[in-house]
DNA sequence: AATCATTTTTTAAATGTCTATTTAATTTTT
DNA sequence: AAAAATTAAATAGACATTTAAAAAATGATT
Protein backbone atom coordinates (compact mmCIF):
# COMPACT_ATOMS: atom_id res chain seq x y z
CA UNK A 1 0.00 0.00 0.00
CA UNK A 2 0.93 3.54 -0.70
CA UNK A 3 1.95 4.99 2.84
CA UNK A 4 -0.03 8.56 2.53
CA UNK A 5 2.27 11.81 2.52
CA UNK A 6 1.70 14.11 5.34
CA UNK A 7 1.04 16.71 2.99
CA UNK A 8 -1.24 14.71 1.24
CA UNK A 9 -3.10 14.11 4.74
CA UNK A 10 -3.16 17.41 5.61
CA UNK A 11 -4.46 18.75 2.38
CA UNK A 12 -7.57 16.98 3.14
CA UNK A 13 -7.77 17.64 6.41
CA UNK A 14 -7.56 21.22 5.80
CA UNK A 15 -10.26 21.25 3.22
CA UNK A 16 -12.24 19.51 5.11
CA UNK A 17 -12.28 21.84 7.87
CA UNK A 18 -12.43 25.14 4.96
CA UNK A 19 -16.10 23.13 4.30
CA UNK A 20 -16.84 22.85 7.67
CA UNK A 21 -15.66 26.43 9.25
CA UNK A 22 -17.04 27.98 6.50
CA UNK A 23 -20.20 26.43 6.73
CA UNK A 24 -20.21 28.16 10.34
CA UNK A 25 -19.11 31.51 9.89
CA UNK A 26 -19.52 32.07 6.44
CA UNK A 27 -16.86 32.62 3.00
CA UNK A 28 -15.30 36.14 3.90
CA UNK A 29 -16.17 36.24 7.68
CA UNK A 30 -14.06 32.44 8.68
CA UNK A 31 -10.44 33.67 9.41
CA UNK A 32 -7.80 31.42 9.46
CA UNK A 33 -7.54 30.66 12.74
CA UNK A 34 -10.81 29.22 13.00
CA UNK A 35 -10.62 26.75 10.11
CA UNK A 36 -6.80 25.50 11.72
CA UNK A 37 -8.82 25.35 15.22
CA UNK A 38 -11.12 22.98 13.55
CA UNK A 39 -8.18 20.46 13.22
CA UNK A 40 -6.37 21.62 15.74
CA UNK A 41 -3.56 23.29 14.32
CA UNK A 42 -2.64 26.70 13.55
CA UNK A 43 -2.98 29.33 11.04
CA UNK A 44 0.52 29.26 10.15
CA UNK A 45 0.42 25.67 8.68
CA UNK A 46 -2.37 27.00 6.13
CA UNK A 47 0.36 28.98 4.44
CA UNK A 48 2.67 26.23 5.29
CA UNK A 49 0.92 24.16 3.04
CA UNK A 50 -1.67 26.06 1.01
CA UNK A 51 0.01 29.74 0.84
CA UNK A 52 -3.09 31.70 1.35
CA UNK A 53 -6.40 32.06 2.54
CA UNK A 54 -7.08 32.37 -1.16
CA UNK A 55 -5.92 29.81 -2.06
CA UNK A 56 -7.23 26.99 0.03
CA UNK A 57 -10.88 28.24 -0.49
CA UNK A 58 -9.95 27.54 -4.31
CA UNK A 59 -8.46 24.26 -3.69
CA UNK A 60 -11.77 23.60 -1.58
CA UNK A 61 -13.69 24.28 -4.27
CA UNK A 62 -11.89 22.21 -6.81
CA UNK A 63 -12.37 19.53 -4.07
CA UNK A 64 -15.87 19.56 -5.12
CA UNK A 65 -16.16 19.81 -8.31
CA UNK A 66 -13.97 17.01 -8.62
CA UNK A 67 -16.54 15.17 -6.29
CA UNK A 68 -19.01 16.38 -8.45
CA UNK A 69 -17.44 15.27 -11.96
CA UNK A 70 -16.71 11.79 -10.30
CA UNK A 71 -20.27 11.44 -8.99
CA UNK A 72 -21.31 11.96 -12.25
CA UNK A 73 -19.50 9.65 -13.86
CA UNK A 74 -20.95 7.19 -11.84
CA UNK A 75 -24.31 7.23 -12.41
CA UNK A 76 -23.85 8.15 -16.14
CA UNK A 77 -21.93 4.71 -16.27
CA UNK A 78 -24.78 2.50 -14.98
CA UNK A 79 -27.41 4.73 -17.21
CA UNK A 80 -29.64 2.30 -19.64
CA UNK A 81 -31.30 5.21 -21.65
CA UNK A 82 -31.43 8.97 -22.74
CA UNK A 83 -33.68 9.57 -19.63
CA UNK A 84 -31.40 7.70 -17.09
CA UNK A 85 -28.33 9.67 -18.85
CA UNK A 86 -30.25 13.36 -18.25
CA UNK A 87 -30.98 12.31 -14.53
CA UNK A 88 -27.51 11.01 -13.83
CA UNK A 89 -26.47 15.37 -13.82
CA UNK A 90 -29.92 15.36 -10.75
CA UNK A 91 -28.50 11.95 -9.00
CA UNK A 92 -24.62 13.05 -9.15
CA UNK A 93 -25.75 16.85 -7.59
CA UNK A 94 -28.35 15.69 -4.94
CA UNK A 95 -26.29 12.34 -4.21
CA UNK A 96 -25.88 11.90 -0.29
CA UNK A 97 -21.92 12.29 -0.36
CA UNK A 98 -22.41 16.17 -2.15
CA UNK A 99 -25.74 17.12 -1.35
CA UNK A 100 -25.04 18.52 2.44
CA UNK A 101 -25.47 21.45 4.03
CA UNK A 102 -21.91 22.07 3.88
CA UNK A 103 -21.31 21.60 0.46
CA UNK A 104 -24.54 23.85 -0.49
CA UNK A 105 -23.28 26.68 2.04
CA UNK A 106 -20.07 26.55 0.41
CA UNK A 107 -21.49 26.14 -2.98
CA UNK A 108 -23.67 29.06 -2.43
CA UNK A 109 -21.00 31.49 -1.46
CA UNK A 110 -18.96 30.57 -3.77
CA UNK A 111 -21.58 31.77 -6.29
CA UNK A 112 -21.63 35.05 -4.75
CA UNK A 113 -17.97 35.31 -4.66
CA UNK A 114 -16.87 34.45 -7.56
CA UNK A 115 -17.64 37.10 -10.07
CA UNK A 116 -14.76 39.42 -7.95
CA UNK A 117 -12.29 36.98 -8.02
CA UNK A 118 -10.11 36.12 -11.56
CA UNK A 119 -9.76 32.69 -10.11
CA UNK A 120 -12.81 31.38 -8.72
CA UNK A 121 -14.49 32.95 -11.84
CA UNK A 122 -12.91 30.93 -14.04
CA UNK A 123 -13.06 28.03 -12.01
CA UNK A 124 -17.23 28.93 -12.28
CA UNK A 125 -16.91 29.16 -15.57
CA UNK A 126 -15.63 25.89 -16.49
CA UNK A 127 -18.05 23.63 -14.39
CA UNK A 128 -20.84 26.00 -15.23
CA UNK A 129 -20.01 25.15 -19.78
CA UNK A 130 -19.71 21.28 -18.20
CA UNK A 131 -22.85 21.33 -16.85
CA UNK A 132 -24.52 23.16 -19.73
CA UNK A 133 -22.96 20.91 -22.65
CA UNK A 134 -24.34 17.74 -20.33
CA UNK A 135 -28.06 19.23 -20.38
CA UNK A 136 -27.61 19.90 -24.12
CA UNK A 137 -26.19 16.29 -25.14
CA UNK A 138 -28.94 14.66 -23.03
CA UNK A 139 -31.57 16.45 -24.19
CA UNK A 140 -31.03 16.41 -27.24
CA UNK A 141 -32.13 13.08 -27.80
CA UNK A 142 -35.30 13.90 -25.82
CA UNK A 143 -36.69 17.26 -26.80
CA UNK A 144 -37.34 18.96 -30.24
CA UNK A 145 -34.78 21.20 -30.92
CA UNK A 146 -36.81 24.63 -30.95
CA UNK A 147 -37.24 23.66 -27.38
CA UNK A 148 -34.10 22.55 -26.28
CA UNK A 149 -32.48 25.68 -24.75
CA UNK A 150 -35.46 26.74 -22.85
CA UNK A 151 -36.02 23.59 -21.13
CA UNK A 152 -32.31 23.37 -20.82
CA UNK A 153 -32.36 26.16 -18.62
CA UNK A 154 -35.35 25.43 -16.58
CA UNK A 155 -33.80 22.88 -15.49
CA UNK A 156 -30.64 24.30 -14.96
CA UNK A 157 -32.21 27.15 -13.04
CA UNK A 158 -34.25 24.56 -11.08
CA UNK A 159 -31.07 22.52 -9.62
CA UNK A 160 -29.65 26.23 -8.90
CA UNK A 161 -32.39 27.57 -7.21
CA UNK A 162 -32.64 24.39 -4.78
CA UNK A 163 -28.82 24.44 -4.03
CA UNK A 164 -29.92 27.72 -2.72
CA UNK A 165 -33.10 27.07 -0.68
CA UNK A 166 -30.53 24.08 0.84
CA UNK A 167 -27.98 26.67 2.26
CA UNK A 168 -30.19 28.65 3.31
CA UNK A 169 -32.51 26.89 5.63
CA UNK A 170 -30.86 25.09 8.68
CA UNK A 171 -32.83 22.15 8.60
CA UNK A 172 -31.22 19.05 7.55
CA UNK A 173 -32.47 18.00 4.22
CA UNK A 174 -33.53 14.70 2.74
CA UNK A 175 -31.75 14.39 -0.99
CA UNK A 176 -34.14 11.29 -1.81
CA UNK A 177 -37.13 13.73 -1.83
CA UNK A 178 -35.47 16.50 -3.61
CA UNK A 179 -34.48 13.93 -6.32
CA UNK A 180 -37.68 12.74 -6.23
CA UNK A 181 -39.11 16.32 -7.14
CA UNK A 182 -36.13 16.78 -10.12
CA UNK A 183 -37.43 13.69 -11.29
CA UNK A 184 -41.01 15.33 -11.98
CA UNK A 185 -39.49 18.21 -13.36
CA UNK A 186 -37.95 15.97 -15.78
CA UNK A 187 -41.12 14.07 -16.67
CA UNK A 188 -42.95 17.40 -16.80
CA UNK A 189 -40.41 18.79 -19.04
CA UNK A 190 -40.16 15.58 -21.62
CA UNK A 191 -44.33 15.88 -21.30
CA UNK A 192 -44.35 18.81 -22.57
CA UNK A 193 -46.91 19.38 -25.47
CA UNK A 194 -44.80 20.01 -28.99
CA UNK A 195 -46.63 23.47 -30.20
CA UNK A 196 -47.40 25.92 -26.81
CA UNK A 197 -44.71 27.53 -25.81
CA UNK A 198 -45.33 30.58 -24.18
CA UNK B 1 -45.66 70.22 -2.74
CA UNK B 2 -44.14 68.59 0.19
CA UNK B 3 -40.51 69.64 -0.12
CA UNK B 4 -37.87 67.13 0.53
CA UNK B 5 -35.87 67.03 3.54
CA UNK B 6 -32.23 66.40 3.03
CA UNK B 7 -32.31 63.33 4.95
CA UNK B 8 -34.62 61.72 2.69
CA UNK B 9 -32.70 62.82 -0.35
CA UNK B 10 -29.86 61.32 1.38
CA UNK B 11 -30.95 58.05 2.46
CA UNK B 12 -31.98 57.32 -1.28
CA UNK B 13 -28.48 58.21 -2.65
CA UNK B 14 -26.57 56.42 -0.29
CA UNK B 15 -28.97 53.09 -0.83
CA UNK B 16 -28.36 53.63 -4.48
CA UNK B 17 -24.66 53.80 -4.18
CA UNK B 18 -24.72 51.11 -2.34
CA UNK B 19 -26.45 48.89 -4.81
CA UNK B 20 -23.61 50.26 -7.69
CA UNK B 21 -20.88 49.85 -5.15
CA UNK B 22 -21.89 46.63 -4.14
CA UNK B 23 -22.53 45.33 -7.61
CA UNK B 24 -18.85 46.85 -8.65
CA UNK B 25 -17.10 45.31 -5.50
CA UNK B 26 -19.12 42.60 -3.63
CA UNK B 27 -20.71 42.47 -0.19
CA UNK B 28 -18.07 42.07 2.17
CA UNK B 29 -15.50 43.69 -0.23
CA UNK B 30 -17.11 46.83 -0.57
CA UNK B 31 -15.84 49.60 1.65
CA UNK B 32 -17.61 52.75 3.25
CA UNK B 33 -15.45 54.72 1.69
CA UNK B 34 -16.22 53.18 -1.62
CA UNK B 35 -19.60 53.33 -0.95
CA UNK B 36 -19.39 56.88 -0.31
CA UNK B 37 -16.96 57.93 -3.21
CA UNK B 38 -20.16 56.95 -5.56
CA UNK B 39 -21.65 60.21 -4.64
CA UNK B 40 -19.21 61.88 -4.20
CA UNK B 41 -19.08 61.47 0.03
CA UNK B 42 -17.46 61.09 2.28
CA UNK B 43 -17.23 57.65 4.67
CA UNK B 44 -18.32 59.10 7.65
CA UNK B 45 -21.55 60.50 6.37
CA UNK B 46 -22.85 57.65 5.89
CA UNK B 47 -22.46 56.63 10.19
CA UNK B 48 -24.26 60.18 10.11
CA UNK B 49 -27.46 59.10 8.13
CA UNK B 50 -27.13 55.19 8.87
CA UNK B 51 -24.99 54.28 12.15
CA UNK B 52 -23.28 51.71 10.49
CA UNK B 53 -22.26 49.82 7.21
CA UNK B 54 -24.68 47.23 8.43
CA UNK B 55 -27.71 49.37 8.76
CA UNK B 56 -27.04 50.65 5.53
CA UNK B 57 -26.66 46.93 3.96
CA UNK B 58 -29.83 46.24 5.82
CA UNK B 59 -31.76 49.34 4.95
CA UNK B 60 -30.98 48.79 1.07
CA UNK B 61 -31.91 45.12 1.22
CA UNK B 62 -35.39 46.33 2.50
CA UNK B 63 -35.78 48.70 -0.35
CA UNK B 64 -35.15 46.22 -2.54
CA UNK B 65 -38.29 44.36 -0.95
CA UNK B 66 -40.22 47.03 -1.19
CA UNK B 67 -40.21 47.86 -4.43
CA UNK B 68 -40.70 44.09 -5.11
CA UNK B 69 -43.69 44.02 -2.80
CA UNK B 70 -45.30 46.84 -5.13
CA UNK B 71 -44.39 46.15 -7.78
CA UNK B 72 -46.10 42.72 -7.23
CA UNK B 73 -49.37 44.59 -6.19
CA UNK B 74 -49.59 46.55 -9.32
CA UNK B 75 -49.57 43.57 -11.26
CA UNK B 76 -52.14 41.85 -9.56
CA UNK B 77 -54.33 44.75 -9.98
CA UNK B 78 -54.77 44.52 -13.37
CA UNK B 79 -54.77 40.44 -13.24
CA UNK B 80 -57.92 39.10 -14.47
CA UNK B 81 -57.96 35.52 -13.84
CA UNK B 82 -56.10 32.64 -11.87
CA UNK B 83 -53.02 32.35 -14.20
CA UNK B 84 -52.51 35.95 -14.36
CA UNK B 85 -52.42 35.86 -10.83
CA UNK B 86 -49.39 33.37 -10.61
CA UNK B 87 -48.08 35.36 -13.77
CA UNK B 88 -47.87 38.55 -11.37
CA UNK B 89 -44.78 36.84 -9.09
CA UNK B 90 -42.58 36.35 -11.99
CA UNK B 91 -43.90 39.44 -13.40
CA UNK B 92 -42.47 41.03 -10.47
CA UNK B 93 -39.49 39.79 -10.23
CA UNK B 94 -38.42 40.41 -13.69
CA UNK B 95 -40.12 43.75 -14.15
CA UNK B 96 -37.35 46.07 -15.73
CA UNK B 97 -37.06 48.24 -12.78
CA UNK B 98 -36.63 45.67 -10.56
CA UNK B 99 -34.65 42.84 -12.86
CA UNK B 100 -30.73 44.42 -13.27
CA UNK B 101 -27.67 43.81 -12.81
CA UNK B 102 -27.14 45.41 -9.73
CA UNK B 103 -30.16 43.91 -8.07
CA UNK B 104 -29.80 40.25 -8.93
CA UNK B 105 -25.69 41.22 -7.46
CA UNK B 106 -27.15 42.61 -4.06
CA UNK B 107 -29.62 40.10 -3.96
CA UNK B 108 -27.58 36.97 -4.29
CA UNK B 109 -24.99 38.14 -2.19
CA UNK B 110 -27.27 39.01 0.20
CA UNK B 111 -28.69 35.41 0.06
CA UNK B 112 -26.08 33.88 0.65
CA UNK B 113 -24.96 36.12 3.62
CA UNK B 114 -28.44 36.23 5.37
CA UNK B 115 -27.21 32.75 7.59
CA UNK B 116 -24.77 34.66 9.06
CA UNK B 117 -26.69 38.11 10.14
CA UNK B 118 -29.52 38.05 12.54
CA UNK B 119 -31.18 41.13 10.87
CA UNK B 120 -30.75 40.14 6.95
CA UNK B 121 -32.20 36.82 8.09
CA UNK B 122 -34.94 37.79 9.79
CA UNK B 123 -35.44 40.01 6.70
CA UNK B 124 -34.95 36.97 4.35
CA UNK B 125 -37.56 34.92 6.44
CA UNK B 126 -40.16 37.20 5.65
CA UNK B 127 -39.39 37.42 2.38
CA UNK B 128 -39.39 34.31 1.79
CA UNK B 129 -42.42 33.35 3.37
CA UNK B 130 -44.68 35.89 1.20
CA UNK B 131 -43.45 34.05 -1.69
CA UNK B 132 -44.11 31.57 -0.87
CA UNK B 133 -48.04 32.02 0.81
CA UNK B 134 -48.40 33.83 -2.76
CA UNK B 135 -47.46 31.04 -4.86
CA UNK B 136 -49.42 28.54 -2.59
CA UNK B 137 -52.03 30.83 -3.12
CA UNK B 138 -52.30 31.39 -6.57
CA UNK B 139 -51.56 27.64 -7.58
CA UNK B 140 -54.74 26.75 -5.51
CA UNK B 141 -57.23 27.12 -8.49
CA UNK B 142 -55.09 25.44 -10.83
CA UNK B 143 -53.15 22.61 -9.48
CA UNK B 144 -55.13 19.90 -7.32
CA UNK B 145 -53.72 19.67 -4.40
CA UNK B 146 -51.77 17.05 -3.92
CA UNK B 147 -49.08 18.12 -6.83
CA UNK B 148 -49.37 21.75 -5.52
CA UNK B 149 -46.73 21.98 -2.80
CA UNK B 150 -44.04 20.26 -5.62
CA UNK B 151 -44.65 22.30 -8.33
CA UNK B 152 -44.87 25.35 -6.09
CA UNK B 153 -41.11 24.08 -5.09
CA UNK B 154 -40.10 23.66 -8.86
CA UNK B 155 -41.53 26.98 -9.53
CA UNK B 156 -39.99 28.80 -6.53
CA UNK B 157 -36.21 27.39 -7.03
CA UNK B 158 -36.60 28.23 -10.89
CA UNK B 159 -37.45 31.84 -9.94
CA UNK B 160 -34.03 31.90 -7.39
CA UNK B 161 -32.37 29.88 -9.69
CA UNK B 162 -32.67 32.55 -13.00
CA UNK B 163 -31.76 35.56 -10.33
CA UNK B 164 -28.48 33.50 -9.76
CA UNK B 165 -27.61 32.76 -13.35
CA UNK B 166 -28.16 36.49 -13.82
CA UNK B 167 -25.95 38.11 -11.03
CA UNK B 168 -23.48 35.56 -12.58
CA UNK B 169 -23.61 36.75 -16.05
CA UNK B 170 -21.84 39.87 -16.78
CA UNK B 171 -23.44 40.26 -20.31
CA UNK B 172 -26.72 42.33 -20.34
CA UNK B 173 -30.14 40.25 -20.09
CA UNK B 174 -33.49 40.89 -21.27
CA UNK B 175 -35.92 40.79 -18.80
CA UNK B 176 -38.55 40.27 -21.34
CA UNK B 177 -36.95 37.15 -22.19
CA UNK B 178 -36.57 35.54 -18.79
CA UNK B 179 -40.51 36.32 -18.08
CA UNK B 180 -40.87 34.23 -21.60
CA UNK B 181 -39.55 31.31 -20.37
CA UNK B 182 -40.83 31.70 -16.65
CA UNK B 183 -44.31 31.95 -18.81
CA UNK B 184 -43.70 28.86 -20.35
CA UNK B 185 -42.56 27.00 -17.19
CA UNK B 186 -46.19 27.97 -15.63
CA UNK B 187 -47.76 26.46 -18.86
CA UNK B 188 -45.78 23.53 -18.17
CA UNK B 189 -46.69 22.85 -15.17
CA UNK B 190 -50.48 23.73 -15.49
CA UNK B 191 -50.27 21.24 -18.33
CA UNK B 192 -49.27 18.34 -16.16
CA UNK B 193 -51.13 15.25 -16.18
CA UNK B 194 -52.55 14.55 -12.88
CA UNK B 195 -51.42 10.59 -11.89
CA UNK B 196 -48.09 11.18 -13.20
CA UNK B 197 -45.56 12.22 -10.75
CA UNK B 198 -43.09 9.50 -10.68
C1' DA C 1 -31.81 92.87 3.10
C1' DA C 2 -28.36 92.16 6.43
C1' DT C 3 -26.69 90.25 10.71
C1' DC C 4 -25.89 86.76 13.73
C1' DA C 5 -26.99 82.87 16.62
C1' DT C 6 -28.36 78.09 16.19
C1' DT C 7 -28.93 73.86 14.14
C1' DT C 8 -27.81 70.64 10.56
C1' DT C 9 -24.60 68.60 7.57
C1' DT C 10 -20.03 67.36 6.25
C1' DT C 11 -15.33 66.31 6.66
C1' DA C 12 -10.33 65.28 7.98
C1' DA C 13 -7.93 63.03 11.06
C1' DA C 14 -7.38 59.90 14.92
C1' DT C 15 -8.46 55.52 17.05
C1' DG C 16 -8.54 50.93 17.67
C1' DT C 17 -9.50 46.40 16.17
C1' DC C 18 -9.00 42.63 13.38
C1' DT C 19 -6.59 39.45 10.60
C1' DA C 20 -3.60 37.51 6.75
C1' DT C 21 0.96 36.80 6.25
C1' DT C 22 5.94 36.54 7.48
C1' DT C 23 9.72 35.25 10.27
C1' DA C 24 12.53 32.91 13.12
C1' DA C 25 12.78 29.48 16.29
C1' DT C 26 11.27 24.87 18.02
C1' DT C 27 9.67 20.27 17.68
C1' DT C 28 9.11 16.07 15.23
C1' DT C 29 10.21 12.82 11.75
C1' DT C 30 13.36 10.55 8.71
C1' DA D 1 22.43 15.08 11.65
C1' DA D 2 19.31 16.76 8.17
C1' DA D 3 14.86 17.70 6.58
C1' DA D 4 10.09 18.46 7.32
C1' DA D 5 6.44 20.16 9.99
C1' DT D 6 4.66 23.25 13.37
C1' DT D 7 4.17 27.19 16.13
C1' DA D 8 4.42 31.71 18.77
C1' DA D 9 5.20 36.11 18.05
C1' DA D 10 5.92 40.06 15.13
C1' DT D 11 4.48 42.75 11.17
C1' DA D 12 1.84 45.41 8.50
C1' DG D 13 -2.16 46.86 6.18
C1' DA D 14 -6.96 47.56 5.86
C1' DC D 15 -11.03 49.42 7.45
C1' DA D 16 -15.23 50.67 10.35
C1' DT D 17 -16.15 53.85 13.58
C1' DT D 18 -15.44 57.99 16.60
C1' DT D 19 -14.30 62.68 17.47
C1' DA D 20 -13.84 67.29 17.13
C1' DA D 21 -13.95 70.93 14.19
C1' DA D 22 -15.45 73.32 9.95
C1' DA D 23 -18.92 74.56 6.60
C1' DA D 24 -23.49 75.27 5.16
C1' DA D 25 -28.20 76.09 5.88
C1' DT D 26 -31.94 78.07 8.67
C1' DG D 27 -34.49 81.55 10.62
C1' DA D 28 -35.43 85.02 13.76
C1' DT D 29 -34.48 90.03 14.61
C1' DT D 30 -33.39 94.11 13.17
Amino acid sequence: MTRKKIRDIRHEEFIVAALEATHKRGFHAVTMSEIAAEIGATAASINYYFGSKDKLMFETMRHLLRILGATHKQYLDVALDPKDRLRAIFDAHFDPRFFTPQHCSFWVQFWSAAPYSAHLERLHRINQSRVKSHFRAELAPLVPAPFRETMRRILQSYLDGVWLSIAQADRDIDPRHALQEAHALIELVLSAEVGRSN
